[in-house]
Parts: structure tokens; C-alpha cells; sequence
RNA sequence: GGUCCUGUGGCCGAGCGGCUAGGCAGAGCUCUGCAAAAGCUCGUACAGCGGUUCGAAUCCGCUCGGGACCUCCA
């Protein structure tokens, strides 16, 4: 069975066919978020997406040391001198410390992350605890001649370095092209070239947050840090760089920029990007107005949505499509996942009852090997999910007599499950067992009733018992055996 | 304006030269005291117009619609 893993590379523009630089080893550096607003849905599928890629990789065998950084100084609202940072900015305006800020957005961050079942980075460094290496790389690259200093800041030059190395190659940007476009803008600029970008910013007297350079007290650009550390932890040259697309330009390619112009080698090996989530056709952002908080939609606490979901259905939902395609948000598409997720987790859940047949003429090897060829075809989880509802069909026929499988064939179907549902995509059984042994024992002498009622033909007081229960969500389902029971929310 | 992506059945969403995607919703059947669940079967599809090809949802051209990026963005 083939477990080749091809992924669509960004630069290349290609799915490339997935070979580490040091095999087992494989470096995945992912943009974090800035912490200067709660997370909304938007960056969430991109983490979750993510999360997915190195849960795979750890699958495959592979030992992966993810890093995903903490944009807690730097980012700038624009690259022009008076550029704000956005965490100073929020830390004004909610008079508080910047670092106040920062620890208040990071722990709901983690959080969300948590609650989303995504599992935590190997090494999540943050910007501030990196300014060493920042300032460190800012000499290399000044050394190299392909920065200069202004007034005390740093600014990359983009000329001296497009006279030795392509720039432009990931986004397929063209700078004459950007020039005719962008040349309105670029006014009283204290930069040599309209698509320099700053390394090192030289802090106004009111700027809060800043650290001593060789070149006086400043803060670094945005693009620097995840340059330094991922040069830190993961080497010059590593395997997989992600995060969504809206950062090709012009943050990936500075970065690429920064580390060539650094170490003479392009850093990374495979770029992804995940596309857009998408409200009524545009994308979420914080500045259009439309993103949605993760603790909003769990609540259902939104003008725009009809009821609350569960992170777990969200998950799923996102799991739907594919990564490199805008998901359009919508309750009626999160409706039909919330069906589809409890429908894939009942047959999950219902393996043990089936009884095993000698005999079968189901293939589940070949099942699993579509599995794999899903995910080796650029991480197709919607592929990957059609493929784990024809297990849903086999378990749910075995289950009333339709389909016969061997003792084998439903613990391999068990295992895929286990591996593809709970490893590689991170979704989990809607609750714990362990809350439902008492409430089972219960139930089964419920269900008891109910067969002795329905013995004597008392179907009147067998139906009260049922509508009783269904007043309190509970609902009852008859089986051969006895009965079933769920939660069902309103 | 420039660069790029995209338009699939009632809805979401894969596929991207020939072979059923899948889910949700809908119809019929089986099972069932009824119901629910589950299984089986079914329906209608590839924006429009041309072209290439034995064959196009898939490739090319044009038209129309939607979106992203072009120094805030996951």
C-alpha cells in the first residue's frame, strides 16, 4: 500500500511528492496569530488545517517538530512612518500593559486551540523573547549589503538584492508592476525604494514597546521574526512553512528575502497556504466586520447564526473541504455537518455490536489504502471523509444483518477509524463513556419497561414513556435487542 | 488598473479528458405496534457561447458572475 504523501507547493505551483530534507525528521514552521484580538473562525481553519498536517506526518512516522510562533510585537498596521503597532495600539486602547494584552489574547487562543482538539506546537516562541536573534539576523543582512539604515531604522533593500536573487518568485509578484500601482502612496517615505520593508523600526518617544539596537531603541518589522526563529529551531533550510494564503505577499516573501539575503539559500522546501473561510461569499476578517468568534458560534450567540455548534462539529465542517478552497460559512452547511458528524460517530461508536461473520466479501484493506491515497493527495480530507462513510455503511449494515464482515475485518475498520477520524483529523466521540455508565444502567431498565409494556400491547403508556423522555431531549429509539438512547439538542 | 483563483444537482462540497464522489435535504421501498435509526433504490449537475478531441464538468478562446492579493489580515 502506498503511503506517498504529495503536497501542493506553493512555489513550485505543483504537488511535489513529499521527501524531508532529514528524513525521519521534518520541520514545520506555521505563522501564529498576532494577539492583539481574540482568534476568530477564519485563522482557526488555518491552525486546524495545520494541525492535521503534522498530525499526518506523525502518523507516517515521521518525527516533525512543529513551531508556530507568537506575534506579540512588531506588526505594524502599515509600513509607512506612522505605522502603528497593533499591540501597543490595543493596549491604549484597553489601557492595559502590551504584555497584558498579549497574555490575555494568547490564553484565549490556546484555549480555542484546545478546545478544537488541536494539539499544541513542539516550540511556540514569541517574537519578544526573540529579539537577540532578530537583531543578530538584521547585522547579518546589513553585512551582506542588502539592508541600510535611516534615522535609525532598518530597511531591507529590495534593489541590491533583486540585482543577486529573484524576488517575487512565491507570489508572482512583478515589481515594476507593483511600482505602477502602488507609486500614489509613496510619499514622504524615508525608505530608498517603494518595496523596501523595514527590519528594525526606530521607536517615536511614545512608543511603548521598545528594546536597545546598534541602531538605537526600536521594535523589528513584523516579517523578521518568523525568519529568525524558524532559522533558530528549525535550521536554515527546513521542510514545510504554512499558513493562509492572505500572507504570500508580502510576508512570505519577505521572508524568503530575509533568509536568502542572510544565508545565500532559500529557506523552505514545501510553501503551503490554506485558502479563506468565507461569510456570504467574502472572507472573514476582523476588518470587514464579518468574523465570528469560536466561543460565539458554540453558544450560538450571533446575529447570524439560526443555533450553537459544537467544536467538534465545526471541526468536521472544516474537514469538508479541501484546504486550498474558500469554505463558505453558512448554517445550513454547518447543519448538514452536524448530521453527517453524528452519523459518523454513531457507526463509530456502534463497531462493538456488530456480530462478526465467518465469511466476507467486503475489502476493507482497500478502504484503508483509499484512505491514505486521499491523504497522500495533498491532504484530501473531503476524499478522506466519502471514504470513511462507506466504512459508516459496512458497520451500519453489519449491524442489522445486511453486511456480513469477520472479527479481522471490524477491528481493521475499527483501526481505521481510529487513525483517520481521531488521529489524522483530531475529531473526537461526541461525549465521554465514563459519563454514560450510570445513565445507561438506567436506561436499560427503562428499556425494560418499555419491552413489557409493548409485550402486553400497552403501546399508550410505552408511547408516554417515550414522549416523556423526548420533553427532557432524551430520545428513544427501539432496537431488536432493546433500545438506544441519545442526547438530542434543540 | 495589475496578478491570480473561481462558477458543479434544492444546499454544502470533491473530481479536473472516458469510469457512482460524499454529506445534508427530497421521493419510494425494507425493517417496525407506531416512531426513530439503519439499509436499499431513485431524482435532477457541471454559468453561457464557440472551439480542440472518437469522447469535455475536466483542455483552449470569448462573454457574464463571484472572490483573493497588490505593504492590516490565517
Amino acid at each position: 500500500m502506498s503511503k506517498d504523501l504529495y503536497i501542493y507547493n506553493s512555489l513550485s505551483r505543483n504537488k511535489d511528492l513529499f521527501q524531508p530534507l532529514n528524513a525521519p525528521f521534518v520541520g514545520l514552521y506555521v505563522c501564529g496569530p498576532t494577539v492583539y484580538a481574540n482568534v476568530h473562525l477564519g485563522n482557526c481553519r488555518t491552525f486546524m488545517f495545520f494541525d492535521v498536517v503534522y498530525r499526518y506526518l506523525t502518523h507516517l512516522g515521521y518525527k516533525v517538530r512543529y513551531v508556530r510562533n507568537i506575534t506579540d510585537v512588531g506588526h505594524i498596521t502599515s509600513t509607512f512612518d506612522d505605522g502603528v503597532d497593533r499591540i501597543g495600539q490595543q493596549a491604549r486602547l484597553e489601557q492595559l500593559e502590551p504584555m497584558e494584552i498579549v497574555q490575555k489574547y494568547t490564553n484565549y487562543f490556546h484555549e480555542v486551540m484546545r478546545v478544537f482538539n488541536n494539539h499544541s506546537p513542539s516550540i511556540e516562541p514569541t517574537a519578544t523573547g526573540h529579539m537577540i536573534e532578530q537583531i543578530e539576523m538584521i547585522k547579518k543582512i546589513l553585512d551582506q549589503g542588502f539592508a541600510y539604515e535611516v534615522n535609525g531604522s532598518i530597511y531591507f533593500d529590495v534593489q541590491a538584492y533583486r540585482a543577486k536573487y529573484p524576488y517575487g518568485e512565491l507570489s508572482g509578484r512583478n515589481v515594476e508592476e507593483l511600482y505602477e500601482n502602488t507609486r500614489t502612496l509613496d510619499g514622504q517615505d524615508e525608505k530608498k525604494f517603494f518595496a523596501d520593508f523595514a527590519l528594525w523600526k526606530a521607536a517615536s518617544p511614545e512608543h511603548i514597546m521598545r528594546w536597545p539596537s546598534p541602531w538605537g531603541e526600536g521594535f523589528p518589522g513584523w516579517h523578521l521574526e518568523c525568519s529568525a526563529m524558524s532559522t533558530k529551531y528549525l535550521g536554515e533550510q527546513f521542510d514545510i512553512h504554512g499558513g493562509g494564503m492572505d500572507l504570500k505577499f508580502p510576508h512570505h516573501e519577505s521572508e524568503i528575502a530575509q533568509n536568502t539575503a542572510c544565508c545565500g539559500k532559500g529557506p523552505v522546501k514545501y510553501w503551503m497556504h490554506s485558502n479563506m473561510l468565507t461569510v456570504n461569499g467574502q472572507k472573514m476578517s476582523k476588518s470587514l466586520g464579518n468574523s465570528f468568534l469560536p466561543h460565539e458560534l458554540f453558544a450560538g450567540d450571533h446575529p447570524l447564526l439560526e443555533k450553537g455548534y459544537t467544536p467538534q462539529v465545526v471541526r468536521f465542517f472544516m474537514m469538508q473541504a479541501h484546504y486550498r478552497s474558500t469554505l463558505d460559512f453558512s448554517n445550513d452547511a454547518l447543519n448538514a455537518a452536524e448530521k453527517a458528524y453524528e452519523r459518523m460517530m454513531s457507526a463509530y461508536e456502534s463497531i462493538e455490536q456488530c456480530k462478526p461473520s465467518t465469511e466476507s466479501d467486503a475489502d476493507i484493506s482497500a478502504l484503508e489504502a483509499r484512505c491514505y491515497a486521499a491523504m497522500g493527495d495533498d491532504f484530501n480530507t473531503p476524499i478522506l471523509i466519502a471514504e470513511l462513510f462507506e466504512a459508516v455503511r459496512l458497520i451500519n449494515g453489519c449491524k442489522n444483518g445486511q453486511q456480513a464482515l469477520t472479527a479481522e475485518q471490524l477491528t481493521h475498520l475499527k483501526t481505521i477509524m481510529d487513525h483517520f477520524l481521531m488521529d489524522v483529523m483530531g475529531l473526537q466521540a461526541p461525549e465521554a463513556s465514563a459519563d454514560h455508565e450510570l445513565p445507561n444502567v438506567m436506561m436499560d431498565a427503562v428499556f425494560a419497561v418499555r419491552k413489557g409494556l409493548k409485550e402486553r400491547k400497552d403501546y399508550a403508556t410505552a408511547d408516554l414513556l417515550r414522549d416523556a423522555f423526548a420533553e427532557r431531549n432524551i430520545v428513544l429509539k427501539d432496537t431488536k435487542e432493546g433500545g438506544e438512547w441519545t442526547y438530542e439538542k434543540k
